[in-house]
DNA sequence: CCCGATTCAGCACGATCGTTCGTGCTCTGG
DNA sequence: CCAGAGCACGAACGATCGTGCTGAATCGGG
């Protein structure tokens, strides 16, 4: 019951190998949908058996889920802390939308932003998956709109503007802008949404 | 359900199955994706077998292609024609906008806007399908690029604006809306999308 | 009135899907 | 040092996938 977690022991492995067949999962499930992620073709990629990773997950819902979880881990790394680490005000929404717009052009994701493509493909999907996928929606539309709101605290904005309608036009730029790259395969569309982006905050000031 | 024939003929009858199946096929692509859109699922819906709705296609490449034909008529005949019968210029461009927002809001696709679910799905998926995709979606962008230029053109918004920078944006808050919508289905992100359209072709006036 | 064409069902194929089970192997706690 | 826990494997299951081939209806043109 009380034991020293070693860094290098049974266990310790198995939570490692966790972590290799999730990211190769977000991976994956970025291109091929969370649906169109196989057991058998992700197994294949991390080079073991299709149940001895089944084995770490209790279903394919499981391992739906985990992956949800390990994608929302590289997004929060790659795109919310950059963001974040900006001064609030308008420039730290600049600094989300511009962390966004170069995680998406530097293909941390091979198939483009893990959760655009996972809203698209379970909107009208019911489960467990879908009501996990909203709630980060929810939470990441959140993120922008605090921001928002602190440039409106500081003056950058006026008052009396929308914070949840600058959020969700400054979002709605992002995202288009991801899968319209990746379609036309032309970074002048992730410029076309920065200076949306400028645009919008200048038009609110 | 392949009954009733009212203008007899054999070849007649053959059309007609087949525009039931792509009919369809444009509402069940819309919710399972064009690759999860079954052959099997499919005959089940229309009620007739696997081969016999086979035959009608070689492949299901062409089908899916066949597919995306029948969904273009339908966006053609729901959105298009509605919004290009409003009177070139600003009222146009909002005509536009606020006949998608309609055939999403009314459910024309139970899965919401078809190509917006196709272009999302097969946007890293090469293949002919995901051509037809992208050229659609280049075809949809022109047509409120076109809306922007004639409002410019009667002098309604600035000669300096950037057409296809006004036709992006525009484009992004209509189908942004339509994912939000399906996924948190509030009518109140669709009144967003509407404000923020305004908004943008009120800032270039 | 019959021949060729067309529509569709029945059946079967190999592959792959998610899932389960039993079996070793290796490491860990007592 | 031994018993047991944990990880990964191979084999197999029923279902479903896309795709063919065959044959029975049914209609149009000569």
């Amino acid at each position: 019951m009380v034991e020293a977690a070693s860094p290098a022991g049974r266990k310790a492995a198995g939570e490692r190998t966790r972590r290799t067949i999730l990211e190769a999962a977000a991976k994956l499930a970025s291109v091929e949908g969370l649906d169109g992620l196989s057991i058998g073709r992700l197994a294949d990629e991390v080079g073991m058996s299709k149940s001895g990773l089944y084995a770490h997950f209790r279903s394919k819902t499981g391992l739906q889920l985990a992956t949800i979880g390990a994608a929302d881990e590289i997004f929060r790394r790659e795109v919310v802390e950059p963001g974040q680490a900006a001064p609030p005000g308008t420039a730290r929404v600049v600094a989300l939308c511009e962390a966004f717009l170069s995680h998406v052009e530097r293909g941390v994701f091979p198939g483009g932003c893990f959760f655009t493509a996972a809203a698209s493909e379970l909107s009208v999907r019911p489960g467990a998956v879908r009501d996990r996928v909203v709630e980060w929606v929810g939470g990441w539309l959140g993120t922008i709109q605090a921001a928002v709101a602190e440039a409106q605290e500081r003056g950058e904005i006026r008052k009396q503007a929308d914070a949840a309608q600058i959020a969700f036009e400054a979002n709605a730029l992002i995202v288009t802008a991801n899968i319209a790259f990746l379609l036309f395969g032309d970074p002048a569309v992730l410029e076309r949404a920065r200076r949306g982006v400028r645009d919008r905050l200048a038009a609110a000031e």
